[in-house]
DNA sequence: CTGTTAGCGCCTTCAC
DNA sequence: GTGAAGGCGCTAACAG
């Protein structure tokens, strides 16, 4: 029936430091050094000691370790000051990480900037000089924020970028995603949702300026100009991702627009949309689909008024960068599976 | 610029047991006591250390607490043996979360058993007896099954479900998803995907007398005849998960319905299905739906043979039901956020 | 180069 | 009821 089922009595306790220096004939501190890769080991003495750690397949305890290291680390997240419905909630999501950084030892400042701007953002990153152990943050994809993250780094600060990305930098991960298959995911959804219709489709950024708005725009543009010929794009329209500028949008759309079938949010200001959509009374028959999940997008799926939502989770998103940034800090391994942050897609039957 | 930038140096090192003890004139011994609500304190000490807690604001360490403890776990998964792509995904993700399970002091079986058969399932949960501290199991709800859960929770095992659950059942936690929900999603794709046309839409699940089975074909069923009356199912056929049987099944839906507009694959068995697909020439023209992103479902969406997957991810599931073992036993909490197994959309552009 | 010796912060016998 | 003392497994000074 099972097959390895060895009595729980049986167990011979773990293998600690002590067994193997035991076998190795060393003593603990020997073995430590062997372990974490010290110098001042002859080189025939390392040997025993790996060959002792094979031998009993010693495992050193990771909890242990953190104990008797006895350290303490200082992160920092950088987030935008003011701002949408999204990042709110990415920092609601970064306070409960930060608590849980707490409990292993890390303490955590949350501060704000403007996050759009690259010189602010520069700046910011800057004055946190060597403050923190380790630093997570919003980025842009700018010679200045570059400079900046890469200053950091060199200057012994694990950088991780948030949501949106530096690419060209030395940032030691990105916990977000990649936006332009978000926007190609977007374009296919509202292809087929179209199925067969022709018309214009709307598109409405927050500003093209900000890397991640571009990216999402040129995947949709890919998809539909590549496969959906009967579907043409109206020009770009920003709104700032404020919702009056994007209701204003919207409305301008939908009143000069007669044969207008969907509409592509990239950023924020969904609410707007959805307000003038079901205004106009024409939200069942228009495909609206935006980005980030929000109490006010949920409901618009519930409603029928989105027909689908491209999100990326915030809990995830900042749990995932705490958890890179204490594992580098104690030079102990990431599970890269967990760590990717995935392109969701919600309909009205798969909300959370 | 930034807030709350309290220099690196001022830190005044962690307030631990000793300090909270010296606060309230008592020894480690009685902190301990009253911190780990163990008895034999006086009700007038409880409050005086509680008040020492709350005015130092005191929070236990739990890496010393896990290491002093020293406490080692044993836990169990009971996977079927032999099964389909997922499964074997599933068990290979097992694994990995029993790697890190043992570097947390929990030593992990994995047993096999016919769990599609109640009995058998029963059985095998019946020989675990009172061996391990947790146990995480494909469930079925079946009241043999719910029965020998309710026993292994009654001797003080922790029981998760993992993928399949047992609701009525005393099980600490379901690591898996609303498999309704998951019918629905698919669902409204196939409705929406096939805007417009009509025509009827083939169902092969694995067999309707596995819960998640039945469950998503009632999702599909609702949704499809509630919001799409121009779409027509044909009866349900079983194909026992079988890339062979579920093959002859989709070849006879194509040869015997020309008006076959729609697949929709409920179980395993999805390599036949995409197999009948490309070879009938009318790929292009069935939207093909169906669950578990493997290899191969993979290549079928890449090829534009599947329309959408819908996916459980089998990683997460797997740490899932890890965490949430070791919180039980640790007397830990858990972040529930974490734990909620989400309903994956897959299509051609969001895939991992 | 290698070993000895204190801890890390908490839990758990045991005495009292 | 309460306290003292000895670990848990590992690391980090120091000595040699």
């Amino acid at each position: 029936m099972n097959e390895s089922q060895t009595k729980g009595e049986t167990r011979p306790g773990r293998i600690t430091l002590e067994d193997v220096a035991r076998d190795a004939g060393v003593s603990l501190a020997t073995v430590d050094r062997v372990i974490n890769r010290r110098p001042g080991v002859r080189q025939k003495t390392v040997a025993r000691v790996e060959a002792a750690i094979a031998r009993l397949s010693y495992r050193p305890d990771p909890l242990a370790a953190r104990l008797a290291r006895n350290r303490t680390f200082r992160f920092c997240f950088v987030l935008p000051r003011g701002s949408n419905t999204f990042m709110s909630l990415l920092e609601e999501q970064v306070r409960h990480a930060s608590d849980w950084l707490a409990s292993q030892r890390a303490d955590t400042d949350i501060v704000h900037a403007d996050t759009f701007d690259p010189e602010a953002l520069a700046g910011a990153l800057d004055a946190l000089g060597s403050a923190y152990d380790g630093v997570a943050t919003i980025a842009l994809d700018h010679p200045r924020v570059r400079a900046a993250i890469d200053d950091l780094s060199s200057r012994g600060v694990a950088v991780v970028t948030l949501v949106s990305d530096a690419p060209s930098s030395r940032r030691l991960h990105y916990a977000g995603i990649d936006n332009t298959a978000a926007g190609r995911t977007a374009g296919t959804l509202m292809g087929r949702f179209l199925a067969g219709r022709s018309g214009r489709v709307g598109v409405i950024a927050g500003s093209l300026a900000l890397r991640d708005h571009a990216e999402r725009h040129f995947g949709f543009a890919q998809v539909m100009g590549g496969e959906y010929p009967g579907l043409t794009l109206l020009p770009v329209r920003e709104g700032r991702d404020d919702r009056e500028r994007t209701e204003a949008i919207a409305r301008q759309f939908l009143a000069d627009t007669p044969d207008l079938v969907g509409l592509y949010s990239i950023g924020a200001g969904n609410r707007g949309i959805g307000a003038a959509l079901e205004a106009s009374g024409r939200a069942d028959d228009i495909v609206f689909i935006g980005h980030d999940l929000t109490p006010f997008t949920r409901r618009f799926l519930v409603r029928g008024v989105m027909d689908a939502v491209i999100n990326q989770d915030a809990g995830h998103e900042a749990r995932s960068a705490a958890r890179v940034l204490m594992a580098h800090c104690w030079g102990e391994p990431v599970v890269a599976d967990q760590e990717r942050i995935r392109i969701d897609i919600f309909i009205r039957d798969n909300l959370p």
